[in-house]
DNA sequence: TGTACATCAGTGAACGCGCGTTCACTGATGTAC
DNA sequence: TGTACATCAGTGAACGCGCGTTCACTGATGTAC
């Protein structure tokens, strides 16, 4: 049967697993439990998605992007500099607060072979979008510097995620070490 | 068989676990595969280990055990401050380089829901650690700079582990973010 | 407009495989008398 | 010193289970004529 719109299904997927994925983590993860939550029929999520590391791909490219969007519109007028940098951090973390399965997606997904790559390639993504800041800021190796702050980032996020708040001291502490 | 020395076979298993990990990451290590490749009898891997679980919690230990020695020799005599983080700092990443699957322990074992635990704990120790270096240093919000520098100096490691080489730079970078 | 066909989202039973774990057993070594 | 027993590291066949994936099929919708 095709239904009225062809990405219900889908969403329906994505939705079951980030839930999934909230709770018990992309290692729990697996396609039963996904396509049970989903209420929809196995032979879908192969249709959809390939296999199961299509599923994961689309998970994390999904959150990514978004992610990527929000900084992009937060820094867009910005010349890069220290006014820049804060402004992109603030729109990461907000931009996790505002998304689900953080934890899952920021460090489970390292540990998982079939999104590895991915997860590498938009971690240089957001390591290059921070660099200029730290050239502009006169730090002596501002790939390096960058690369770490992006960790660090992702490490407040991850502990908001947990906390399910923002936590202030935990990023003024983050926002100490790029001063 | 009851051998001459009873910690051959743990060692082996251990050894072998290692060895897996560092190629294949946590995710692909198998009780069959480890026992394959210690040469050794499945039976003996739950005698000594008594489960999954347990032998990655081993693992864990042991590098975290050797870790948390070396660092604390390194700071001994110092007193609170930048130099004793230096020391410390150094400690770590040498240890680091100093041992195996790095990646395995530092990275995915926060993904391994059975050693999650473990790794958290063995976290916060650090944290708590290097907190009074902060403190004695006037960070405004010590344990959550402590924190965050715990993060980045695993990231490094885990770095240096995958070029099998310091990082000078690297190192350089995260040494700036704490002066 | 009516008919025939192509497309493709969706189905669910069935598959083989690798996994972690169990268990009854072996036999070398240490210990008690 | 010799004998009997307890201990415990080590064995490997067998287990059931959940996993990801396949595949022949259905039927609603879109399209061509």
């Amino acid at each position: 049967m095709r239904t009225r719109d062809p990405d219900t299904k889908r969403a329906t997927l994505i939705n079951a697993g980030l839930t999934l994925a909230e709770e018990g983590g992309l290692g729990r993860l697996s396609v039963d439990k996904i396509v049970v939550a989903a209420g929809v029929a196995k032979g879908s999520f192969f249709h959809h998605f390939g296999n199961r590391a299509g599923f994961l791909t689309e998970l994390h490219r999904r959150f990514h992007d978004r992610l990527a969007e929000r900084i992009d519109q937060a820094i867009a007028e910005l010349p890069p500099g220290r006014e820049r940098l804060h402004a992109g951090i603030r729109a990461y973390l907000d931009g996790c607060r505002a998304d689900r399965a953080v934890r899952a997606l920021l460090v489970e997904a390292r540990a998982e072979s079939d999104v590895l790559a991915e997860v590498a390639r938009r971690n240089d993504q957001f390591t290059h979008l921070v660099a200029p800041d730290f050239a502009a800021m006169d730090r002596r190796y501002p790939e390096a510097a960058a690369g770490l702050l992006v960790t660090m980032a992702a490490e407040v996020a991850v502990a908001e995620s947990a906390a399910d708040a923002a936590l202030p001291e935990l990023r003024a502490a983050l926002l100490d070490y790029v001063d």
